[in-house]
DNA sequence: GGAATTCCCGCATAAAAACGCAGAAACCGG
DNA sequence: CCGGTTTCTGCGTTTTTATGCGGGAATTCC
């Protein structure tokens, strides 16, 4: 068989089936496996074929994104994003919720971290499955078309059922009076599962959320073990917030 | 022999079987491998054959490259999907698998439908939350980033626990004798649970894949209902399926 | 953390291509 | 018919290409 008919084949494989592995081919067409990586290398230096481990994946199936609008404070984001990770090491089970200060989390996990995220927003999900050696678990219910997040009993049922070492919330308003607040009522119920599930709480939340209000509660300060913000731990906007108790980053 | 006569003959042979090797011609025409050569040199050099190592291919064959960023085959599977779709109507509940026929599905979905899609795969569920009126349920579970689709326990029991009314199989290979078969174990564990949990099965397949077979073993034809391809039910190549008890479309 | 794959590198080999050359055949204008 | 020219073809040598093999590095899986 010549070379460039077994690679159209190798190609035609691919496209077909989304994927190939070089042991069977190598069987299939009788020749060495060097001689089919050589051509999944050629392939993938032609941009026909995505070359893996073991393989090949076909190119149409791996670029889902989330079309990522400009992203507001998104230097504010990147600072308590990278705080954030600080609190993250090898092997922990991490759940976060939605929002785009989470997304700013997933995107600046550092790639050799090998941990457990846990999640049921769709754009957050998307971002940790472009990582290398995270594992993603998807919490799986009716997805809000507004906050592209699953909400609902199934969700929050399987949230009680972890027990995460950590859990990362984006935050919509802190108050030192009304604790966390939030104007979408399913997802409070979610946050609400999150952190009665969770070993430790941490919120996330830009200066400008800090002191606001919104109508639905979340929870009290007491339940939240940190405050992350892009803010110096001796600002005196923090002040208060530890002196109720979280501490600060 | 003639110089002109001898190519018209290569010629001939290449756009018969779309490929040609050098050393055969040169024993059939009884001249020296390097007239050969030269003659498939000039015929390249007219553009009429693709010379590569050893001998030369047609061009059509070679020409089947396909677009890098587009799917496979988009003609087919936009008109399986439009089949797929006039099986759906307002107020169903319908599981689906993931893949690239799947997705062309779920683009296709007439806007004013309104009913609850429910899929564990990433890409397909981006594109139900376009829709604007369907509910889309996500099956929650880690995900494979191979294929981009919640697999495990707990995505097979939420599904085990549905009753849908229509399930939609991307197929990855379909066989009269072996059914339907597949390449990834995890995968296959999701379709059962989906096949064994849904009212009515219905298989999408562009008709390249009928016929072939790969190493892991979804279900037998006899518990699909239905198969859906981009040809006319009349067609040959679906006989047999037919006669084997499943409806085609 | 250890076993099993898979990958990567260099080498060996055989097949094919390229190259130069020379003889044979064809062509061609007288 | 004949010498000169061009074209074609085959041969020997050198290069290049394709492929398989072995061993050590890297990766994955349990």
């Amino acid at each position: 068989m010549l070379k460039k008919e077994r690679q159209a084949y190798i190609l035609h494989q691919v496209n077909l089936h989304n994927r190939v592995l070089s042991s069977l081919l190598c069987t299939e067409i009788n020749v060495s496996e060097d001689t089919i990586r050589r051509d999944l290398q050629e392939l993938a230096e032609e941009g026909k074929v995505i070359k893996v481990h073991g393989g090949a994946l076909s190119h149409s199936f791996n670029q889902v994104s989330f079309p990522v609008n400009g992203v507001y404070s998104q230097n504010q984001k990147q600072s308590i994003a990278q705080k954030a990770i600080a609190l993250i090491s090898n092997g922990m089970f991490v759940l976060t919720s939605g929002g785009t200060t989470i997304m700013e989390l997933a995107r600046s996990l550092p790639p050799q971290l090998k941990a457990t995220f846990i999640s049921g927003s769709i754009p957050v999900i998307l971002e940790y499955m472009h990582h290398p050696n995270i594992e993603v678990i998807l919490i799986g219910d009716k997805i809000s078309k507004n906050s592209k997040i699953t909400v609902g009993s199934d969700a929050i049922a399987k949230i009680k059922q972890m027990k995460p070492d950590i859990c990362f919330l984006g935050t919509n308003a802190i108050d030192i009076e009304h604790g966390i607040t939030d104007n979408d009522w399913e997802v409070v119920q979610l946050k609400k599962a999150m952190i009665e599930s969770s070993k430790k709480v941490v919120c996330l939340s830009i200066a400008e959320k800090i002191n606001s209000v919104q109508p639905i509660r979340v929870c009290g300060l007491s339940e939240i073990d940190m405050l992350i913000t892009e803010l110096e731990a001796d600002d005196p906007l923090l002040k208060p917030y530890i002196e109720a108790g979280v501490k600060v980053a």
